[in-house]
DNA sequence: TTTAGCAGTCTCTTGGCGAGAGTGCTAAAA
DNA sequence: TTTTAGCACTCTCGCCAAGAGACTGCTAAA
């Protein structure tokens, strides 16, 4: 019953795209004259009329133009809108950068953040990789000041997490290595749950300690995702007029700035669904009240049977759904492929 | 010349406390009766135009109340202000957190930036400690997956740098192990400049590889801030008034994304300057045009003599100096306390 | 030196009015 | 049956004027 015809596709598809760039309502002499369109103004409000009571358009006053409604940027999203790809030279432009880059994860993904905030106009988000099972693969332990060590874990993902610790006494860098070989020696390939059940006993209060942390550290990696999430172009969307009203701009800030909003929703959405696409969110989905003004845009990226992360950009509903989705896609799948690449074969 | 008065000093010093509370204009009325004062309106007013004279306050209109200046906070946050310190059951509190959390340097920045805006309600930057003289102290390499490694270098500032980099051959972790025996026989202590001069043959060529990297890393190291810099709270500063209008909002949101401006301004200020007490920088004291509306707190922590890193807010001219300066001060002082606790003595 | 009294100045809010933009409806044209 | 022209109607927005309110600066007395 909602189907609509070729017209009326054309038509929500012309005011989203208007509207995405002058931010005001749509009338329908603008709609006709400004595409050329070969039916008259009379008709263009005939067909808005029918979206308007379908609910694909909304009118902010008795007398204005149409406005879309989240449902008419859904049918956009989902129908209307090609999959673009991002221009072939920009792509070259991004591939240059990262090749010019530090060869290193951590680094790629500040990158990432910077690159997606230009190429969107809209604010960015980037999480650190992250696994879901995590087996042990080597530890190191380093001396670096007195009695403080750095405990350094690898996990077979080719995740690395470290940390420092103050130990009981001062051990030198060769007795340390020592400690170091012994726990590598049986651990190695071991999953969290495994490494727990290991009677562990020595005479080394030392070597029980440091154990001790081995196990916590890989517990906490398989539940809570570490590491800092990479931020970017809020000032991007500061600028756009939907956050002329303070309280807005107080409200959309508050979900980029708190991390425990942000692990919800990229664990609720990204990492639940099968399929490696892109995820477009738009205005909450009814799921999410704080984002009732927001849209977001989400890839995952990474090797699937290993590492996962997250990819996205934030910003207004009135957002250019086609740049973003295609540069997310794109600054997922290279992201994607640089970790596969630097994995090696 | 300038010299002020005892009551004109009490009217300059209430009228900033009654502004940062209530971002209006102070009318001599509003003065005597709201902190009781045994002189009257007329009297105050009297003062006001001198303080007015002098530079130290302004009327935003023929006949609103008065408003303090760059000048007028200058010469509070110099004189007037006691410098007081955060409540101790706040201190405590604060503490407790600190020694709660991992003990992680990473993890303390994190929280550091966490509980600075929260305490000072503005927006709150932590740099990463970072070395003047970087001395190599020891180089691990672990294999993560396939001809990737993880390359940490330790420096004997305690300073830690990890990077992944993609070896052009395939070796095993006793290789590796080898390999970093090797570089730290002959480097350690050994500072960029000495490292460069060494004349290093060998027929092995990853060796080389690995021995250019390890120079280049610590090269860098000195010249260019790394890390990613913690930042939390600007939520705060957008609910002040004074960011009602978005422009403003959005040029100094500008300042606290850019990493390069932060840079410039941390490094000229802080690392600058003799003392470690706490600066208070004033609409950016006619040096730096973009914070003609913002005032920044900083204080540096670490040991002198090791590392240094910086921590601060930012805020609107309009901020709670006092306030400000006892967090900054505690937690910086907190910061340097702990780092040279878990560097042992 | 301080204070009361008062005239003067400037902002802010309110309401009214006209211009302009865009719609929905009706009736004619295709 | 579909499309279009014409038109009355509605609603916003900008502008202006008027009035209330808030403070001040000044003058003269305490």
């Amino acid at each position: 019953m909602d189907e609509l015809t070729e017209r009326q596709k054309l038509v929500l598809a012309l005011i989203v795209r208007d509207y995405v760039e002058t931010a005001e309502p749509i009338s329908s002499g603008r709609l006709v004259d400004h595409f050329r369109l070969d039916f008259s103004p009379a008709t263009a409000r005939n067909e808005m009329a029918i979206l308007e009571k379908s609910g694909y358009l909304d009118q902010p006053y008795t007398s204005a133009g149409r406005v879309p409604t989240k449902k008419g940027y859904r049918y956009y999203v989902g129908k209307l809108m090609g999959d673009d790809q991002l221009p072939l030279h920009v792509q070259e432009m991004i591939r240059h950068q990262f090749y010019q880059a530090r060869h290193d994860v951590d680094n790629w993904l500040s990158l990432s953040a910077s690159v997606l905030a230009q190429h969107s106009r809209g604010a960015a988000i980037v999480t650190p990789l992250h696994t879901e099972k995590a087996r042990f693969k080597h530890l190191a332990l380093l001396s670096t000041r007195g009695r403080q060590v750095l405990m350094v874990i690898v996990l077979n993902s080719g995740e690395v997490h470290q940390q420092t610790l103050v130990l009981e006494e001062n051990l030198t860098q060769s007795q340390l290595t020592a400690l170091a070989t012994r726990i590598n020696e049986f651990a190695v390939g071991l999953e969290a749950r495994d490494l727990q059940e290991i009677e562990f006993e020595t005479r080394n209060p030392v070597l029980e300690q440091i154990f001790q942390l081995v196990l916590e550290t890989i517990q906490n990696l398989e539940v809570v995702a570490t590491g800092e999430i990479f931020r970017d172009g809020f000032t991007n969307m500061l600028s756009e007029p939907e956050f002329s009203e303070p309280e807005k701009a107080r409200q959309t800030l508050e979900i980029f700035e708190d991390r425990v909003i942000l692990d919800d929703l990229l664990s609720r959405t990204v990492f639940n669904s099968e399929g490696s696409g892109v995820h477009v969110i738009i205005g909450g989905e009814d799921t999410w009240e704080q984002l009732e003004d927001t849209s977001l845009i989400l890839a995952s990226y990474g090797d699937r049977d290993h590492a996962l992360g997250v990819v996205g950009i934030l910003g207004p509903l009135r957002m250019s759904y086609s740049r973003g989705v295609s540069t997310v896609r794109f600054i997922s799948d290279l992201m994607s492929e640089l970790i596969s690449e630097s994995m090696g074969s």
